[in-house]
DNA sequence: ATGGTGGCACCGCCA
């Protein structure tokens, strides 16, 4: 049995503590977090210690920042997409065991009609060059993180009110099965075809979860090798839940 | 309802 899972932190240090005690909880083999929000020389290591984890990670003042904790070793294989900007706080892709996980923190683009949603469909199709120049869809391949795409309908909570949103519009739908046609599975959505399963709630909304006024943004992704293996997936929002509305949820997928 | 809150670092930016 293993286990691989996903957390935006929204500030690492801040959610230190909700971290360490899920890890303890869950004992997953590999964590990838998003929007760490902290500079490498300020990383919390010395909190992290003990924990039973290696943990590679890349960051910047503020914004964004990645990092992979895993039981086995991690070896980086590069932080950031091939091309300018890098854009290395977003990115780190590393080979654990026989599996190559690739974190990802997708731009969120702002607005429809601005230059940082075009810098994210660009973003996308980075990305699809990266995994074709350098994996085949045979290889057993990871990719997951907070995608900041909501495919379809049913992955959000209004799509009516949200239509031509930066996280949901067919021209970004395409963009990201675009991806997928290379040779990922999207594990929650091979396990449960229903809607209203959500893994973000916007915290300016008042009563967002009580209302269930969800976004489905956090992905895990695999190519057939582990995708035919993956038992389970499921979102945790008991952090969520327990604590402050700008938590988020963990996403959890189990392999035989 | 076209705002809201929260995190970081600064006096605004990003989600």
């Amino acid at each position: 049995m293993m286990k691989i899972a996903t957390f935006n932190a929204n500030s690492l240090r801040a959610r230190l503590q909700i971290v360490l005690d899920w890890l303890a909880k869950e004992s997953p083999d590999i964590l990838s977090v998003q929007e760490t929000k902290v500079q490498d020389k300020d990383f919390p290591l010395k909190d992290l210690e003990g924990c039973g984890y290696n943990i590679v990670y890349r960051g910047q003042k503020s914004y964004n920042g990645v990092a992979i904790f895993s039981k086995e070793p991690i070896e980086v294989l590069r932080f950031g997409l091939p091309g300018e900007p890098a854009d290395e706080a977003r990115m780190i892709a590393a080979k654990i065991g026989q599996i190559t996980v690739i974190n990802t923190y997708i731009p969120q683009g702002f607005e429809i009609d601005s230059e940082k949603y075009q810098y994210k469909l660009a973003w996308f199709n980075r990305l699809g060059e990266y995994f074709k120049n350098n994996f085949k869809p045979s290889d057993k391949v990871i990719w997951l993180g907070d995608l900041n795409v909501a495919p379809e309908a049913i992955d959000l909570h209004s799509p009516k009110t949200h239509k031509n949103n930066v996280c949901f519009n067919p021209e970004l739908t395409e963009h990201f099965y675009s991806i997928c046609k290379w040779g990922f599975t999207d594990l929650f959505r091979m396990h449960c075809t229903a809607g209203g399963h959500y893994t973000f709630w916007d915290y300016r909304a008042p009563n967002a979860l009580k209302n269930n006024t969800g976004w489905r943004l956090d992905y895990i992704m695999a190519t057939e090798a582990l995708a035919k293996n993956c038992k389970a997936c499921h979102i945790d929002i008991t952090p969520r839940k327990l604590s402050r509305p700008s938590d988020h949820t963990f996403l959890i997928a189990e392999f035989d």
